[in-house]
DNA sequence: ATGATTAGTTAGCAGAACTAACTAGTATGG
DNA sequence: CCATACTAGTTAGTTCTGCTAACTAATCAT
């Protein structure tokens, strides 16, 4: 084999392709992760809600960057289950504005953490060292992911 | 080190939150990447193929981190579009060998560079200081997610 | 030789995402 | 002021990925 050694974009792929394994993978674990009921993406969806107040269904597609009928379906079966409200706007009738209703803030508070359990745990096993990498890793994730 | 037994957990907990998040939103934004008519799946599998040689249906799934019945069905599709071709093993008949046909590896060869395509433009968006340090983070990720 | 184990397959279910095409409401230009 | 264009959201249908349960076929062990 004869590439050109040392390369720094021969590094660049290769870290390129580990990171996409990793995040594969983990995201499959995270999805495997009990949330009582709730799927990830509806408890993703509940805490957007509850940040932003009482967004239309367009806007909370976006936050969650998502197209307009998966958040849809997504809206739908939360309204079923009585976690979420919909009103439609006065001023302009297409639109429709979701708000949590009481269950849905009660159920936002009890999985909360159930959300996060698997990784708290996983983060706690690190050393106090690496403890401090993976708050750099995320901040690289999330530059990774910015400005699309 | 006086650490309050409140922050520190207070501390993980944000973490865990940022990181499942950024996990989501990259793996969603990998998976729309196109691999010019390859699933990620197929593409994944692969380049498993040609790092294990020709390996049993089990040992792929194992690698893979699936359950064998997806990857039945993974290979399955692989194999009618002439991707890989399976071979019974000799010694034990239940055993069914996996490798790459020549179409295999050429797909392989085109897709490795445009699999990550988008990954390497934006690690290339880092400064030479975030690259360096890129490689120590995707090892961390990666040893967040092992021994499962 | 029979019963247990192992490898892989088949069948069926579910979730999450997409696009294309539709309805309904709003805004606008002639 | 009305026909047309645009916008918000929905419906329908597809794809991909993953799972479990139950099955067949082959091998191993007693």
């Amino acid at each position: 084999m004869a590439t050109a050694p040392t390369s720094s974009s021969d590094e660049e792929f290769d870290t390129a392709a580990r990171l996409r394994t990793a995040v594969t993978r983990l995201h499959r674990r995270l999805r495997q992760q009990s949330l009582g009921g709730l799927s990830p993406g509806q408890a993703s969806t509940l805490a957007m809600i509850a940040r932003l107040g009482a967004p239309t269904l367009g806007a909370l597609a976006k936050a969650e960057q998502i197209q307009p009928p998966s958040m849809t379906r997504l809206i739908a079966g939360m309204e079923e289950t009585g976690l979420v409200s919909r009103a439609v706007d006065e001023q302009d009738r297409r639109i429709s504005r979701v708000s949590l209703t009481t269950k849905g803030r009660r159920e936002l508070e009890r999985v909360r953490t159930m959300k996060t359990a698997y990784l708290v745990e996983r983060l706690s096993g690190l050393s106090p060292a690496e403890k401090s990498k993976a708050v750099e890793l995320v901040e690289l994730l999330e530059r990774i992911e910015e400005d699309q």
